[in-house]
Order: structure tokens, then sequence, then C-alpha cells
DNA sequence: GGGTCGGCTGAATCATGCT
DNA sequence: AAGCATGATTCAGCCGACC
């Protein structure tokens, strides 16, 4: 029967939805929200956080009681939660609570899902179902596994994170340079080796038994937090258990919106993220450290006298040359080969690769043939732009360069 | 139309299937069959491989073409097999082969599948879906791998297998102590540091380049077979490409059947196999060093005077005592308390445990007190039988184990 | 012959802002 | 919205060339 639309304006029938009790993303922030994620989630608006951690029930399926082999029983996952029929019932919850994160997801935002292989390619085949993108696989490698007690498989040592894009070419966030310091100057890779969660970090009940029985460990979550977010944004975490999450982001500076179901969690959360310590100076925050540079155009070096008009350019291996033009253009041959372009055209044409960044292609000469790139000369000016001055050992790298070559010094520059 | 019956002897239509013309797999064992693997497996019968190696198309999705910083191009897996048009195709197609591969494999056997996160969540959800059990996941963590160039996302630096049993409640092999050997005496994890397969060992053509765009090098091969088969064992791979799997079988004393649909890696493939070596020498292949020890039951000790009837054995504490008996069973207490069973059945009523294993569990006790498990009578009696000398280390242990006990010397033992 | 240096390559879903 | 200009970006290992 076809609904007509005054029908609209009467009471929502037993079969309809519910009506939406909004959430303000905002004001909300820094706090637990208890409930089913699923329906916390609906009242929340599309697109509103930057970042999803989520920890879902791993469907662990255990056969019995597993025991050591000094007869002492392994304290297992046998919480009500982890518990679905079979593997249908456990992809619609998936499908459910990650449809409804993908709508508040902000359309430059990535999510992150961590599980075991009793569940880790459920979601990740409902990720990729959802319209998601993967953008890595990132391997938890446990530095203090739990032995396979009956020897009958390999040491289980680690879990699967999988990080994924709301849309396949969307402009997500990576903290690529940050991440590259935190693993010695190379770039981090996606086997992550970490402890597990234990000693004083792990929550306690009463009894001395572990509170919760899947705690992750905060450098996980701090891990995660520096690769894929920024100092301010919002971070969701619809299995909020006892808020690791939102530790971390506490301490990163970061918000957090956490949801959690059972009360018991949600208190214990609640009283563990008020003593949690806030990093009190945004500086030592970080960041990815290539907050942009003032673009400086390559006619600036040419109009403050860095580089005067006809000064030669080469490549590395000084087999290509050109000229510097009053226009901020470089030029090369006469006549009918004569060209000129940006120096990054003229690299492209010189280097014949498909794209060519001239501030490192490109090279002044000393009188004693030692080459330096322009880009040397553009970092000197910003510096100078910047009104910052030079460290020690800049200066005397900066004087070190200059000696002997063709190249002024630097003059004042105003903008 | 419904089909009469007299019709099937009639020549097969072109809607129907074309008949099977059964493949046997002993007679083509150590060779290579040309053709799609799904088509191949129908021939073969049920059940007729020990373990299967597979290798499918990871279903890349490439965009266009990447270069490194230095602008040279990066060669890209292009080749045609790699495409699908969407994740249904590609979901059809690994249903499809991994039926057929489950038909084929012994009830005890076990399948490894490799891939990575463009492809490895559809294959574990679809291993699931098909009614295998997952026993582990194992994370090939590579010590070189390609970097991200642009610095984009995490180095993607591993690559998954899964390895799953036929059914859930099978028994399957796994040669955990000889994996453990491999591990300098601790568990083998399920993470994996291995190279690439490069230098030698990476086939070329003719101009130098990479035959196939994704061999794998030996040693993952290589671990694999030895956690997973026994020397002998049938190995079916219906992905071969190159033919690093019948390399490995070939070297480890397995037997193996490759399936390639591509006529040029056929042909490498044999090529390949015709010069691999062959461990001439079975002993060297080791085993488990588990299931080659001949079984001893309790009896036998007792019959070969090891354990004279009326010994008194003790538990680890001296807490618990039982009588052996002449039947090969031990006895406890008197009148309405007395029990007996076998020296596990014994060792759970005394230890409380849900199992025990009697051997390790129950002690010979000497005069100055000193416990020995009766598993070191075991080990004894196995060393005189197989006739094999003991090391000197063994002697030294045994020796001290033997002072000052109430047990005799070990007899010589006729079967 | 040995050591050093530069070049090449590997299952890769690899950019962004302005006009 | 599409096109164009700018310019950011790599690690381990093998191999050959060259002292």
């Amino acid at each position: 029967m076809r609904r007509r639309r005054s029908d609209r304006t009467s009471a929502p029938s037993p079969a309809e939805p519910a009506p939406i009790d909004p959430i303000d993303p905002d004001a909300v922030a820094g706090s637990v929200l208890a409930g089913d994620c699923i329906e916390v989630m609906r009242r929340l608006p599309a697109g509103s956080v930057d970042m999803i951690f989520a920890d879902p029930p791993y469907n662990l399926q255990l056969a019995g009681p597993l025991h050591r082999p000094n007869n002492s029983r392994v304290a297992a996952v046998e919480d009500a939660w982890d518990k679905f029929p079979d593997f249908a019932a456990y992809d619609a919850f998936t499908h459910a609570w990650m449809a409804e994160a993908r709508r508040v997801l902000k359309p430059q935002g990535t999510i992150w899902v961590i599980g075991s292989y009793h569940n880790i390619f459920r979601v990740g085949a409902a990720i990729q179902d959802l319209g998601f993108w993967i953008l890595n696989d990132v391997i938890w490698r446990k530095t203090n596994p739990m032995p396979n007690f009956r020897g009958r498989r390999f040491t289980n040592a680690h879990e699967t994170l999988i990080w994924a894009a709301r849309d396949a070419r969307t402009r997500y966030r990576f903290n690529y340079k940050a991440l590259k310091r935190l693993n010695d100057g190379l770039q981090m890779r996606s086997d992550w080796l970490l402890p597990i969660c234990s000693g004083p970090e792990r929550l306690k009940d009463g009894e001395g038994r572990k509170a919760h029985a899947t705690q992750k460990p905060l450098a996980l979550l701090y891990r995660v937090l520096q690769a894929a977010t920024a100092p301010g944004d919002l971070v969701l975490d619809p299995f909020f258990g006892t808020g690791s999450t939102g530790v971390a982001a506490k301490a990163l500076g970061r918000r957090f919106i956490g949801i959690e179901r059972d009360p018991g969690y949600v208190d214990l959360a609640m009283r563990r993220l008020a003593e949690a310590p806030e990093t009190p100076d945004p500086k030592l925050l970080g960041g990815d450290g290539v907050e942009r540079e003032p673009r400086i155009a390559f006619g600036l070096l040419v109009e403050t006298g860095l580089l005067p008009v006809g000064t030669k350019l080469w490549d590395r291996q000084a087999r290509h040359s050109v000229k510097v033009r009053a226009d901020g253009l470089v030029e090369t041959g006469r006549g009918r080969n004569a060209a000129f372009g940006s120096i990054h055209q003229m690299g492209v044409k010189a280097s014949g690769g498909p794209s060519c960044n001239g501030w490192t292609f490109w090279h002044t000469r000393a009188r004693n043939g030692t080459l330096t790139p322009i880009d040397e000369l553009r970092r000197r000016l910003r510096a100078e732009m910047a009104e910052e001055p030079l460290t020690a050992a800049e200066e005397d790298a900066a004087e070190e360069n200059a000696a002997g070559t063709d190249i002024p010094a630097p003059l004042s520059v105003t903008t």
C-alpha cells in the first residue's frame, strides 16, 4: 500500500524506525556514550568524524576450555558479546555497524579495524564490499604472545589491522614523516612489533582478574593516531571497551567519542579517562613536520640576486645545462634548437623522465667544479624570509657552500 | 524440458559438461599438467592429495604507471591472468577453484593459500564459507620489500598465508617438533621473516627480465612443506607458475602435481624441475622426530622387567602414589577406595585435571628419594629397541638418572 | 684479486593545488 | 570538472664496472 504524504505528519507507526534523536559530536567529544554502537552512530550526523578505530568482537568460536601443560586453565574470551550463531550472523552484524561507520566518517577520513584470523577475513571483505578502499593491512607482531600449549599449530603471535579510506580516490591523512622519524629514519613498515597489554597498564577488577578480555596496548593506539590524525581531530571508537583509544587520544591532543554497550565498561572507561594525562603543550605533539613551507617562485631567486641572469645551471652529471633568464624561466640551445621553460619543464626535457623536480635537478657550479642544488638557495631564502636566524651549524654549512662559488651572498629580502 | 533417461546414452549435447577423463594422481606425480586448474582438478579423484599450496592471482587493480624518485618505472604485474572485472568475478573464481581443491584434498589434508590485502580477505572468507577450518594465518615478513616511493602509505612489507584443514575436526599433520628445531628450540611463530626471491634463484627470460612476475622464494615453500607434510606425501599446486612448489617438494622427498594454464610457464617449470636436486638419502629428511618413534605400551615396561610388578609410582610432589600391576595397569587404595586404570586415567584422578600424560606425571622413587619420570624408562627402552647407541650426553644423563634407584638395568628386548 | 661505488630492481591498488 | 603546473619521493640486496 502506498503511503500518502499526509501520513508522514502523523505519529510514526511501530513499523517505522523510532525518530532519531540527533547527537552533536562536538558536544559529546571526550565522553563515552552508552548503548549499541549501531543505534548511537545513527544519531551522529554524516561526515562528522575524522577517523574511526574499531576493535569489534572476534567471533572466536572456541570449542571448549583450554588448559596449559600444567593443567591450569587459560582465561579465554567467553563473554556474550563474542557469541554469534554462524558466519552469516557475524557478517550481518559487521556490515551493519560498518555501514553506519562509513556514513559518519568524513569523506577524507579513514577507518582502522583490528582482528584475528577468526574474523578479519569477514571484516576485510565487508570493508571492500561497502566501498572503503584498503590502504594497508598492518600486522601487530606481539613480543610476548601466548604460546600454543597443545603444540598443534604455530604460535599465534600477531593480530591484523586493516586501514582503509572512505573512498577510493580521496585525500586521506598519513603523517609519513612523523612515522619515519618514529622508525629511526626509515619508512614505517606494515609490520609493527609491540608488546601485549600487561603489567600496570592492564586494568584489573576487584579480584585481580583482568577487567576486559581484549584490552589493547596504548602503544598500538598511539601509533595509529599518530599515523592518521592531526591534533584536534575527532576520533570515534564504536567498541570502546576500557577506553584505550580515548586515553591515547587525550595524550596526543586528539578529541574522541567512545561508544560502549556494557554499562560496566562504560563506568570503567570513564573513571580511567578522568585520570588519564593530557599533553599540556601542543608543541610537544609534533604533527607531521610537513606543514607547508611558503612557496618560493624560482623567479624570486633571480629578483633577489641570488641567481644573476645568465647563470648556468647543470644537472648532477653536468651533462645538461640551462641559462637563467630575467623572467624566471631557463633556456637552452640556439637558433632552431632553442627552448625555454620553467626549471621543471626543462628538467623533464633534459632527463627524459615523466616528471622532474627542477629544484633538486638543477645545480649551480662553483669555480672548483662543486655542484650545489638550487634547492639549497631556496632553503636559504626561506630562512631569511622567516626572519629566523640560522643555527650555528647551518651558518657554517651555508658559508662552506658559498665559499668559492659564483653565487653572491644572500641579500635581505622584502616581500 | 525434462530429459529422458535414454538421452544420456546418446552423444553429449554441447550444453552438457564434457565427459570426465580421469587422471591417476600417482601416475602424474612429479609432472606439470597444462590447463585450467579447475578443469584439471575435476579429473582428479576425491581425497587424493595430502596438501595443497596455492598462489592464486591477487587481483591487484593497479591504476597507472608508478615511478621511483629517480624516475625509473616500476615493473608492475600487468599480466592478463591478474585482471578481474570486479570483486564478484574474483569471488566466483575463488569459490570455484577452492571447492574443487577441497574435494581433491584428503579428509585429513590441509591447504595453504598466499595473498596480499588486495585479495586475502576474499580468499579467507571463501575458505571459511566452503567449510575449511582455519588453523593459522601466517605472515611472511619480507626482509627487503619494495619501498613506498610516494610516501603515501606504510611500506607494504608482508604477505599473508592462510593455513586451513579440510574440516573442523580432522586430524591434520603439523610437524611441531621439526619446526621448533628450525626455530632454535622455540615454538615456530605465525610471523616468518624471509627475503623475497631475487639473485640467482630468480628465473630470468632471454633478455634478463624476470621470467614470472610473482616467483616465490624456495625458503617459504620449504617451511610450508616441512610444517604440514611427511616424506612421500602428495602435494598439489593449482597455480604452479615457475614450479617453486615442485622444486621444494623434490628437495624434501615429497611428491607433487603442478597445474599451470600458461604453456610458457609449463615449459619453464618442467625444464627447471628436470635440473632440480633431489635429496638422495631419506634419512636426511628428518620428519617430525615424533611419529617415527615406535609406540611403547606401558605394559612393555613391566614385561621387560624395567618396572617390576608392585613398584610404587609417585607424582612429582610425592603426594599421590599407585602400584604397578602385572596387566600394565596401575592401582591405588584399598577396599572401597580401590581403583585402577591406565597410567593416564589414574593421573587424571590424582591431578584433578581434564587430562594427563601418565608418562610424565608418574615417577619412580630412588632410595635417596630422587624422582624420575617413567618417560625416562620408555626412552631407554626405545633406544634399546632401535638398537641405536645413545649419544654420549644421553648416556651420561641416563646413568645419572639411574644411579641409586631401585630400577634394574635395562634388559635386552626382543619383540 | 679484493674492495668500492654506482646502477638496477622487487605482487604497488603511491599527489596536490590552482585555474 | 578537467587540465595543467608544481614538485615530493626509496630500502635492501645483487651485480657489474672500475680501481
